[in-house]
DNA sequence: GTCTATACACAGATAGAC
DNA sequence: GTCTATCTGTGTATAGAC
């Protein structure tokens, strides 16, 4: 491992700290209602201080992405390191992670529409290759679900893996929390079971 | 019936050429990133002009919102007229019709975050009147489908009904249409058996 | 009610001293 | 690399003539 200058680590230290603002600005307000100042005044540097590390708004969007995604990449590390669990189960356990990551106010969503946002995400590298890895994982245990019949097989996997990532924008989390009725447990279990059994309730039900 | 003037026809054919390209915008771009002279250009009118119709781009996103609710009413009252199926097909009917009219571009859905929308929608009588009145329709036809066993009865009514309305902004729609691979229809179908069914495949898959 | 022209606010980004 | 001060563009909303 090379060595890192003081310096270097203190700087490391302020732009985590940066991401770590935008990732909560971005998670409560979304990329177009949240503004460079207040991320600014959120870390508590000055503005002009904040583009000497990151150029533009859209990289600091990208950078909490990356963030997110290699927390998500920890998590499926770990899981795969408990080879105990059925693929299955594996997925739920991702599913579960991201919605409680949601709950908690921690998911940075970003609107699928801006387009300044999507060119700049699309030509960030580690930004894709972080993506690209959570697919490829994910990607491995949906193929195997399928097979072993715990997934629908008429389903593509395209499918399957764009609605698991999905639920970590799901506006449903958000009113059900919003309406203070049930615990976040209790609606992490309840959109599980849609998600993977229906409204109708599958398995579950009968 | 009442009596409208000449005048007033041609005011309310301009209001309706408004009111569909702010829909359109609304569903292409989003509201923060809608703006009020691309509504304007996009009519062939002033903004100013604008201004003299709805008093505020929140107000504009409003009327969209119950001209879409009423557009699902209609549907709702259509389908009730055919009585002959069972409350599970008169939802799935609804949530078909709902993703055909988000991929045709014509589903004007909001940010949740928009706090300043939020408080004027929610200030909106007609609005909250027409969301109530298709929560009503919704709501029957779910405790029914519960009654009958074809939806799961451990699910609070309310969850289903929120998952339902989710169907309207839900972003693997735009996923897999961009991935050019299928058809509306074929798209429509596979996100209706997920929603259903879930992604285990419940009854359809065994 | 429609227009042109403009006020007003604010956000993204930069200049330049230290 | 941090700051204060500023530039520049743009978006909502209005004024005021017709």
């Amino acid at each position: 491992m090379a060595r890192i200058s003081f310096r270097e680590q203190v700087l490391r230290a302020r732009e985590d700290a940066i991401v770590d603002s935008v990732n909560r600005l971005l998670a409560e307000k979304g990329f177009d209602l949240m503004t460079v100042d207040e991320v600014a005044a959120d870390v508590g540097i000055a503005k002009a201080s904040l583009y000497k590390h990151f150029p533009s708004k859209e990289e600091l969007a990208g950078a909490a992405m990356v963030r997110i995604l290699d927390r998500a990449l920890e998590q499926i590390e770990a899981l795969r390191k408990d080879q105990k669990a059925p693929p299955i189960e594996q997925l739920k356990a991702v599913a579960r992670w991201t919605m409680k990551v949601q709950l908690a106010g921690e998911m940075p969503s970003l609107p699928a529409q801006n387009s300044s946002l999507r060119a700049a995400l699309m030509s960030n590298k580690v930004y894709l290759d972080r993506l690209m890895q959570v697919s490829d994982l994910l990607g491995e245990w949906i193929t195997a679900a399928q097979k072993s019949g715990d997934l629908n097989r008429k389903l593509p996997p395209e499918v399957i893996l764009y609605t698991l990532f999905a639920r970590a924008c799901d506006p449903v989390l958000g009113l059900l929390k919003a309406g203070g009725q049930y615990g976040d447990e209790q609606i992490i279990d309840m959109l599980l079971s849609t998600c993977f059994d229906g409204l109708a309730g599958g398995k579950a039900a009968r």
